[in-house]
DNA sequence: AATTTGTTCAACCGCACACGA
DNA sequence: CTCGTGTGCGGTTGAACAAAT
């Protein structure tokens, strides 16, 4: 019944890593380097998945990570991201230094989206909610869950009449940041620069000096500059 | 102190895509 | 061109923890 599993079940550990496992995979990773995921759990003596070791690495092992609270500097990119890139996490967290995109998918969801509905604004359209269809206020608001009323941090937020949404705290952030301007594009990146970029996996592997062009820095495409404003 | 409710985040799952044979 | 395989992505789940009752 269904598709056959990614890969061999049987035998497979689920569930929270222990410290051991963590120390094979990552001895076994500085060894060999990355890729073939398939292949590495036998090779390094894990009984996981290599979905599960690719992501164990990648969320969590690899070096590069920046663990820790996301500044408001990251919030506001990950909202400037969000509102061109949509639910793309990994072109957004490629645009994040030592972020993942599970953290950031994570934080959108638990953090950011409550903050947006805060200031008013739908997390979905990233306009404000007066702004939205009736469809739009009430999805934002009824299926996340929230109840607006009852939530002392949502006490400036009028549910029954948006227009009149004041946040002095949020007020004061949006004069940090008035280039703000949600209706934003993407200009069109130089040649080279965009097929090392875009050739995503196959080249993230193997660009493996350090290990990731993170905000591609490096390589000037994923430079926050070049969003480009209308 | 015990129980309930809410929140966070690591990990899993299934699908889609890229690529080589 | 088709097929099989490996990899990456985004959505979802559920355990652990925190806060409220």
């Amino acid at each position: 019944m269904g598709r056959s599993p990614c890969c061999e079940k049987a035998h497979t550990n689920k569930g929270a890593w222990t410290k051991e496992e963590d120390d094979r995979l990552i001895a076994y990773i500085r060894a060999r380097g990355e890729g073939c995921w398939r292949s590495l759990p036998k090779a390094a003596g894990l009984l996981r998945c290599g979905k599960s070791c690719r992501l164990r690495w990648i969320n969590y092992l690899r070096p590069d990570l920046k663990r820790g609270n996301f500044t408001e500097d990251e919030d506001e990119l990950i909202i400037k991201l969000h509102s061109l890139l949509g639910n793309k996490w990994s072109l957004i967290a490629a645009r994040l230094p030592g972020r993942t995109d599970n953290e950031i998918k994570n934080y959108w969801n638990t953090h950011i989206r409550r903050k947006l509905l805060n200031r008013g604004v739908d997390p979905l359209t990233h306009k404000q909610l007066n702004e939205s269809t009736g469809r739009h206020v009430a999805s934002a608001i009824c299926c996340n869950g929230v109840n607006y009323e009852g939530n002392k941090e949502d006490s400036n937020y009028d549910i029954k009449n948006p227009n009149e949404f004041i946040n002095k705290d949020d007020d004061d952030e949006m004069k940090k940041i008035p280039d703000l301007n949600l209706d934003l594009r993407i200009s069109p990146p130089t040649e080279p620069i965009m097929s090392s970029s875009m050739n995503k996996s196959k080249s993230k592997s193997k660009n493996n000096g350090n290990g990731y062009d993170f905000l591609g820095l490096e390589s000037g495409f994923l430079d926050f500059r070049s969003l480009e404003m209308k």
